[in-house]
DNA sequence: TTGTAGGCGTTATCAC
DNA sequence: GTGATAACGCCTACAA
């Protein structure tokens, strides 16, 4: 059914390392010019493809290029394989693109699954939570993965013992506070996403001792937690809502969840940012077609995907590299001079 | 380096088959439990896992499905994607995905790169163009790859002769024209999206054709070219507004055209509905953040994906199947009645 | 139920 | 420069 290599060589008269040689090249010996284009023309011929398995098993390695993320149809994660995918095709490598769905426990089985295609590296995107067992687990599939020759990198926090690109969360928080306290706002509420959630947290905290700072206070009551999504962002906003007390403005820890509260706000007739200011965490491409235009802090989302590509595909070392990545405030129309 | 099958099986004192069957599991032959037991347990001790190319060659047959979609952080695309995902995650399939950039000569490549990978299926998502020798080429690709037992479903037209779902296009098409028609529009300017592009074609001229139908003409110099992207909208909109004259409403064949055109003309100070209406198609998920509400045509793109791995994965037929879906016209805020 | 051995398609190490 | 041939890691008749 399927052409073989042998298949060729025999047709072209050739022995099966010949027509290895020239058909997929190789370091030391090369083929003499008249029987690499027989070989070469058979091969069109017969339709013939090498078999990237068999390959990858004579050779010992693969060509493809696992992406664990925790929703493909959330822009923050398309927009980083879309990186990722840029990178690994100037590599020539494949991705191959995993989703978790936002099930830790599921990202744990993905690596597995990676490590038993013999990935040649795996990027694990998605910041981590604070659940031990799972980071555990978590470190040690890749760990396994690279004992065995794989290299891994992470985007998130760098607590696995890979390669890590981090997002400087804090940082951006505490630009974004800084930012709106001058615009003259006080009250606050926090749409914090979940609560174990590491990235989330970071976003959180940073936001609120950086008003702390300023001497402004946020109330624990006025920071509600839910999914890291747009409909964590409508039920979190509707727990706000049905709270009574709207703040002046609302930070959302993710974009995704700003879009999601806005929604359940101008469906409620809350008008943004006249009754209420919000902002948003990472700056996805979406955001450009959202009026009004939304307050947020910029994640450079595309570099990330090539960065992580970039140190996946690194040397492996003995120290773990850890790479920053500073965020931006980009201050729209949701979050306009107060008084 | 890497823990072999073998090395599991002199670990436990047993046969390589016995090893085998005991982790694999085995059609016919079943291994009793002691042993089993044994073989497991050094398994994980050894932290062995199986060589899933190893695997794919002993068996001839792979575990992973390949997609290709034209931009991965196109919304329209990305919902398809999570579909794809999750139905070949249904399946126990690894889901590879490839972005052609928009560029059907990438996507002949593609094709041939997952035949190589001996891919157990392969999804091409997203609508032809009017290329005779690319087409061609894809056709024939898809045939090679039939030829050696893969199977493949297309998401667009069916004239490459594999499975293909068809999105009616000129339906939707034809049901907003007479929507809008109804609600008092008649002068009308088109985003026409690529000129040779089919699922762009056939959106343009179904709805000129059915405004026609009802006396409305629309003028060739109405119809703008441009790419099917945000961009595209963009620029499109920009030579729309450039010639002088506004329409009544836009008609954009791609929701990401309609918004791009849409940014354009907030900046320009153009309100949206009020001084020119305008509608998309797709329905990507991104709407439900944008405002006023785009008016669009609902193409079930998650259902897309999951249909199309379906008919992907299908006992293989002499006769291509063609399984048609239907499109649904949604009225939102961009196409208020007009007189 | 268990073991032996041949084969999957390719690359790489040898000789020639 | 070219050709046998042994891996690569696993599965699966076939034999016991």
């Amino acid at each position: 059914m399927t052409v073989t290599l042998s298949d060729v060589a025999r047709e072209a008269g050739v022995s099966l390392a010949t027509a290895s040689r020239a058909i997929n090249g190789s370091a030391s010996r090369t083929v003499g010019t008249e029987l690499r284009e027989r070989v070469l023309a058979t091969a069109v011929r017969l339709r013939y493809t090498p078999d990237a398995n068999a390959q990858a098993m004579a050779r010992g390695r693969t060509t493809s290029l696992g992406l664990l993320v925790h929703d493909i149809a959330d822009p923050y994660f398309s927009t980083i394989a879309a990186g990722v995918a840029e990178a690994a095709d100037a590599h020539g490598l494949q991705m191959t693109l995993a989703s978790s769905q936002h099930d830790s426990g599921r990202e744990v089985d993905l690596v597995h699954l990676l490590r038993r295609q013999r990935a040649r590296a795996i990027i694990v995107a998605g910041g981590r939570s604070n659940d031990v067992e799972i980071n555990d687990q978590l470190r040690l599939a890749l760990a396994d993965y690279r004992a065995t020759g794989g290299s891994a990198a992470l985007i998130g926090q760098p607590i696995l013992g890979v390669n890590t690109i981090v997002v400087n969360n804090a940082q951006g928080a505490t630009s974004l506070a800084r930012a709106v306290h001058d615009r003259g706002y006080r009250r606050f509420a926090i749409l914090g996403g979940p609560e174990q959630h590491f990235s989330a947290r970071e976003r959180r905290e940073a936001f609120i001792f950086a008003l702390g700072e300023r001497g402004t206070e946020v109330a624990d009551d006025a920071v509600v937690f839910s999914p890291f999504t747009h409909a964590g962002g409508e039920d979190g906003m509707r727990t706000l809502m049905s709270r009574g007390q709207l703040p002046e403005m609302i930070f959302a820890v993710a974009d995704v969840m700003a879009l999601g509260a806005m929604a359940v706000m101008r469906e409620a007739g809350i008008r943004v940012p006249h009754d209420v200011a919000i902002a948003g965490f990472g700056d996805i491409p979406t955001l450009r077609d959202v009026t009004p235009a939304l307050t947020t802090v910029r994640v450079p989302l595309h570099q990330l995907g090539l960065m992580a590509t970039q140190l996946a595909l690194a040397e492996p070392s003995e120290e773990p590299e850890i790479r920053a990545v500073v965020t931006e405030v980009v201050v729209r129309d949701t979050t306009p001079h107060l008084r």
